[in-house]
DNA sequence: GTTCTATTTGAACATATGTTCATATAACGT
DNA sequence: ACGTTATATGAACATATGTTCAAATAGAAC
């Protein structure tokens, strides 16, 4: 056998990259072969280097197009007056970007040390491009005087650290709705960053 | 060659488990081999087997130790009075027996995916005992009206997230002392879950 | 100094790894 | 219908993996 009926790369390259976001989440890049990849998608492993050069460029693509799809969902978001409603915006967008996406939040997260170190430096500066952002806001709602923070680059770590830890616990369809979980946080934050 | 000058299993074994936490830390358990850490040590891979069942049995013992000597560090501190100063102790004692142990807490919270269910379900149940003495601090805070959180099982991990995310920047002989990051983060650890 | 035990070597095993490539078949354009 | 291109197979390659074990030497006990 060789080619396939109905292949298209238009088909298997989204199942190529669903199925190495999933397993790569599961069981971490390392863990995880080119062959169980394959498998997933139930093609041979050799196939798979059609759609990527390599193990490591199909990593970094993944993490890539998340930091993508981050900053430019944020970039997205309607503007709105002062520093408290930009950060309770922040929150909520935060809360519900990160939640939609718990795989490539993973990945992206727990992944870093397995990037050579050129692609490692690339999605650095775009993590670094989403928290200066958030210490924008924060520098801005101190200098109107509505925020009191000693320092607002911890600050701003702190509160994305905070954010984050929702996508441990989460589940849909638990105790909590994502609005209560929104205004949760939010309670929190507002509260931790006030004068 | 066999038997060399010197060997001693009071040394060989502290020395593998070092190695291996630094590599597991550096790398991840998956991408480290067993081979690797015999070289950090100077010594062949089979020379491991003296000291460890198998690979798996090493991280979990390294998890293991960590999570022991939390709750044995945590348990030894002399009491104090009412909810507000044992938070307040609780986040000094967290930043700091955390920024003591860079590579343990990084593998605790990073590994727990390559640990078998066995061995998973012990390192949680352990995490979770330390978890509740902080949820337990919080009750106690709001109970007696100086705390207020919509949910203090979800303000604890909010608030260990926060304190964890310290490990991810701070770095000895930088811009802030110990000190100053903990005076920070008490800060806002207060203010988050006040009245 | 001899015996006993602790500790390490080094080779071996079976299996898994990322990647390449000649080959074959399906889909597409004309 | 036919030639071209796209997409897959499956075998092969060199190397790496976790683990075992007989043999060898060092340290400890008497």
């Amino acid at each position: 056998m060789a080619r396939t009926q109905g292949s298209h790369s238009d088909i298997t390259g989204p199942r190529i990259r669903k199925a190495a976001l999933k397993l790569f989440a599961q069981h971490g890049y390392a863990a995880v072969s080119m062959r169980q990849i394959a498998g997933e998608v139930g093609v041979q492993a050799g196939a798979l280097y059609n759609y990527t050069p390599d193990k490591q460029s199909l990593l970094f693509g993944l993490m890539h197009a998340h930091m993508d799809e981050l900053l430019s969902a944020r970039a997205a978001l309607p503007p709105v007056d002062g520093p408290l409603e930009e950060l309770k915006q922040f929150v909520g967008f935060h809360i519900r970007f990160h939640l939609e996406r718990p795989d490539e939040v993973f990945i992206a997260y727990m992944e870093l040390r397995n990037l050579t170190p050129e692609n490692f430096a690339m999605i650095e500066a775009l993590r670094r491009t989403y928290e200066d952002d958030l210490e924008g806001i924060l520098r801005e709602g101190v200098a109107q005087g509505v925020f009191a923070v000693p320092d607002t680059k911890i600050a701003t770590l702190a509160v994305i650290a905070m954010l984050n830890g929702v996508n441990t616990w989460y589940r849909s369809g638990g105790r909590l709705s994502l609005d209560e979980v929104e205004t949760i946080y939010w309670d929190m934050v507002r509260k931790a960053v006030a004068r």
